[in-house]
DNA sequence: CGAAACCGATTGACTGGTCAGTCAGCCAGC
DNA sequence: GCTGGCTGACTGACCAGTCAATCGGTTTCG
């Protein structure tokens, strides 16, 4: 009844290979056989799993960002405070980088930022968080917490941009990476932002 | 005595081709090809004038580099205030967009943001923005203007986040992009960080 | 003054190397 | 002995960069 659960998932075993490839190497220089190797696995098997190369990299990125965009909608309905709120997103993104650092640099180095290829393609998903934060500024507005002459869009690219912009540099040791370091951007960023936006 | 000056500098032409094809179809899928065509000049060409297609678009990225670079330093020397030398920045690289929004879309998109490729080579050029800015932002601090609890490198990194996300957007039509829009952006981007570093 | 050598700009056919993706079959476990 | 996960050699396409040849203007020299 227990199924017959495989000893190894192979699939995933490729997909977990391909984070640290792509990490290390970056996806445009990483060859199919270099996925296949750090798996241990037979070349051909990539594509008994995988449509080709480019859908490694799509399951990966899609994995992750669906539970970013249910994290952010979670934060939306919850009861806190719109502070709160974008706090919360803040905390996930970091923590994210925090818990598995290769497959986010990934994501925002070959997907988030890789405007002219994967990002295109992921784009609206991609829209889907910037319009998740733009709401949670935009109920915030409404509600009075802050205020009304910034549009929310644009509070909502800002924020997200500094958080991207904070990861691009952890991931390239332009600025340092410490868990002091980690905690204190959740806040700060949230503090840069709300103090701006918060009325007075 | 007038010298030759040549009708049609060639290789300007090659460089500002190089520009529209690749703002158009990406620098992975332009094929030199596609530059001389665009240049209206023979294949060779280009590899009398550059070393490698690499090198057209390194050139073309320090030219406009160098140029943001001379402008914040100019910004921080200036005796404005630190709010004033940092919306100066931000004023600086939104008109550069407005100005020429296909070379801001080829720098943004194929180098800033390009961590695996063309972002690692320029690397420390990228950095010495980000320095001048959390020397602004330092600065401000020094004299009482800023609040201390932020670090520079901090507020440094989320500033220009900030203002690099909404190129972005409108680069790729995620935000609407209309003159008062860039307008609005230079003042909304500068009030909203400098309202939650300045002190209460 | 004209011819001839010279020289950098320009041309585009060609090559060498690189991979993504295919496929014909192997073999372990049922 | 069958089935499907698994193997890896092979191929077809693609393209950056090379290079031998041509062109057009300038200088030199008889």
């Amino acid at each position: 009844m227990a199924s017959k659960a495989p000893p190894v998932d192979k699939r995933r075993q490729i997909l977990d290979a391909a984070v640290r490839v792509f990490a290390r190497q970056g996806f445009h220089s990483t060859r199919v056989a270099d996925i296949a190797d750090e798996a241990g696995v037979a070349y051909g098997l990539v594509y008994h799993y995988f449509k080709s190369k480019d859908e490694v990299l799509n399951e990966l990125f899609s994995e992750r960002w669906s539970l970013l965009l249910a994290a952010i909608e979670e934060a939306d309905g919850s009861a806190e405070s719109p502070r709160a709120k974008l706090e919360a997103v803040a905390g996930f993104i970091v923590d994210s980088y925090r818990y598995d650092p290769e497959l986010m640099k990934v994501i925002i180095v070959e997907v988030t930022r890789a405007a002219n290829s994967f990002g295109r393609t992921h784009l609206p998903e991609i829209r889907r968080a910037y319009d998740s934060i733009a709401k949670i500024v935009a109920d915030g507005q409404a509600a009075g917490a802050f205020r009304r002459d910034i549009d929310p869009t644009f509070a909502s690219m800002s924020f997200y941009g500094a958080i991207e912009q904070l990861l691009s540099g952890w991931i390239f040791d332009v600025i340092p990476a410490s868990d002091t370091d980690f905690e204190q951007a959740k806040t700060l960023v949230t503090a840069t932002i709300c103090d701006g936006l918060e009325p007075r």
